[in-house]
DNA sequence: GGGCGTGTTGCGTCGGCTGCAACAGTCGTT
DNA sequence: AACGACTGTTGCAGCCGACGCAACACGCCC
């Protein structure tokens, strides 16, 4: 749409993969080093890049804090985490809250587990979509036909051979989420890890966020985990209602 | 520099506020709707901002996903975090690791502690730059011209009682840090929360990098704190020399 | 129906962006 | 020291892309 605008964006995911010299920008850009250097001026002035000493790119502060501010705003997650902590407690295990926007799941919250063997993630990361319980919860809930055309849109890593293989699997086990209300992932992702997650949903009754339990398999093995269900429904609903009560506060 | 770059750049802010409709972006950046429509058309085909069903414009999921991995490839983080934890399991507080970008200073890595009060942060969030233990540790470090300049162009906001009151307050702080080789917040941002901080220095012995201990009064007072020095000063060396020694692996 | 308030589209005009080519540094090399 | 090869930088002219305008489509409420 708006040529230039496009050309800058797309340098900065070359600038998150880690520093990179004008030349480079340039390059994979395709624009002259003129060019390059303009959008990086503009993108340095308002604070998305930083000038190494050295002369290199690497991405500025300015993104930083606009993605921790925009987190910190996402209405769902300040209803949400009392909650989460109280489940942190109860079980001492870590607590995922998830988002789905465009083709992608998001960590917005997380409250570490208790143990030192921990489950690796990092708010702000986009989720496996194929093996994920929050994904699959998130997922779940779409309509139909969106729901089959992202199915065959996305690609199906085998990170261990319990992953979800194809897109045929991957909505059967959508239907079955969708009718449980809620979902697993027994090292699909990570051999040594189990997940189970639970929707929270809208004052409209369409799921908004999905949140759920992690541990690995030492410290809790899957039977243990599944124990848990009670608990993470009954979060899954107290946050549900908080969210429906107080809508609409923007 | 660039017109059109800026302008769409300019919006990122106003989203991270809050959804906001094609008229509001229109006004506040002082162009035609039509103009706004374009600009956030090629923000939203790039992942940047995210249309909700209802119309409105929020930011997008693209923005946290690049947050988050340039944040992982910050290669001081990766060398601090095993030391990182190890000061928190030894002390049992939170941990944060922080550099400077620009006129700011961002937490790009944290442990939190184990006590249920627990200070309030997060990853990529600015810290206030006149109080913070880190900040002091960082901007101490800055040749002389570059220090006196930001210090005369910040503001200093009275968070507490404790706050540095102005410029010249805050030189002095900054030469005594520097002489000292480290630096505490007690209580100049939050009246209750203590911080103890260290620098990591890189192969030059520049400060690349600072670590601070935090934990509220209630659950260590501070001269309880000042004990974990000895500590602190170790880890925060322990991290300088793997940081020198596997420079360059980029 | 008429009045608004949205978001959207087509179009001409002008200006900002682009690529070029020439310049200025800074390394290594001989 | 002079050289080339490399980086990043600047001025300029031409052209295309972005801009604002005006007109259009909706939805909503009085």
């Amino acid at each position: 749409m708006s040529q230039s605008v496009e050309r800058a964006l797309g340098i900065l995911p070359l600038l998150a993969k880690g520093p990179a010299g004008l030349g480079d920008v340039a390059d994979e850009l395709g624009v002259h080093k003129s060019t390059a250097l303009r959008l990086l001026r503009t993108l340095n002035e308002a604070g998305f890049a930083y000038r190494c000493p050295d002369g290199r790119y690497r991405l500025g502060a300015r993104l930083f804090a606009l993605a921790a501010e925009a987190i910190e705003n996402l209405d769902v997650r300040e209803v949400a985490r009392p909650h989460l902590a109280g489940l942190n407690q109860a079980t001492g295990h870590t607590v995922h809250l998830a988002l789905h926007q465009d083709d992608e799941v998001v960590y917005v919250d997380k409250v570490d587990s208790r143990y030192p063997v921990r489950m690796y993630s990092r708010i702000g990361r986009p989720v496996p979509l194929t093996v994920a319980a929050v994904a699959k919860l998130l997922l779940a809930d779409l309509p139909e036909a969106e729901r089959r055309a992202l199915a065959h849109r996305i690609e199906y890593p085998r990170y261990t051979a319990r992953s979800t293989p194809d897109a045929e699997a991957f909505l059967r086990e959508l239907d079955r989420v969708r009718e449980q209300g809620w979902a697993t992932d027994l090292g699909g992702h990570e051999e040594s890890i189990n997940c189970l997650g639970a929707p929270v949903r809208g004052p409209d009754g369409r799921v908004v966020a999905a949140l759920s339990v992690s541990a690995p398999g030492v410290v809790l093995p899957a039977e243990g985990l599944l124990e848990l269900l009670p608990q993470v429904l009954r979060t899954a609903g107290a946050i549900s209602q908080d969210y429906s009560g107080v809508q609409e506060t923007a």
